[in-house]
DNA sequence: CTGTATCCTTTTAGATACTG
DNA sequence: CAGTATCTAAAAGGATACAG
């Protein structure tokens, strides 16, 4: 017997999944995409979403998350500086992803 | 006018999605789950499934897989130290989040 | 074959102070 | 309100050598 295994190969490596992490990356990115689709909301807004994450890192991943396509920034003519974020198309395509993350959440706390 | 906004409230903060993410929250773990969606596989193969990944690396990812109940782990009766990696019931859980990740994937690639 | 031990780099994030 | 600047810490990961 020469040949060293008959398992089952795997799958090839340019899996979509790799695509769809290089997105979901970092725990922060996926929450905002989360809080996103409730609707447009304000740099402010999102801080307070996100318990916890400071001024620094919010802009880091909203910056990020700009270049990647997955929301669009505009500026609003109000009074007082003011921005607002809200979900591109392709940001709204991983509303699935998240819908599935919640469901199997919900599922192993059971 | 004393409110300062009408805006919709995002969900709560214990949102399911947290739970999720403490198992996710690393690149390589959602990568092992979904070679061993495939079938039980040795640490070798894996290594070779995850091509780049350290020896270093893969035992941390897989101990903490461990502990957090995704993985089991079993020794095999071989000759030469041979060990098996399989998903338990709460792992299986996670492939239709996996399968989500590839169906956007695919639609933002294409 | 399946790891462990070391050392080093990169990424992510938190804290704090400051600006237009 | 919406950031920027700076400094620091923690986590993840890579490389290499070595061990049972």
């Amino acid at each position: 017997m020469i040949a060293r295994s008959t398992r089952r190969t795997p799958p090839p490596e340019d899996c979509p999944l790799d695509l769809c992490l290089k997105f979901l990356a970092s725990a922060w990115t996926t929450r905002i995409l989360w809080f996103l689709h409730c609707g447009p909301r304000h740099f402010g807004d999102l801080r307070r979403d996100l318990r916890g994450i400071s001024a620094k890192v919010l802009t880091q991943r909203l910056r990020r998350m700009e270049e990647q396509g997955l929301i669009a920034r505009r500026k609003l003519p109000t009074r007082t500086a003011q921005v607002e974020y809200r979900l591109t198309a392709t940001g709204r395509e991983f509303k699935p992803v998240l819908d599935a993350m919640i469901r199997v959440a919900r599922r192993i706390r059971d």
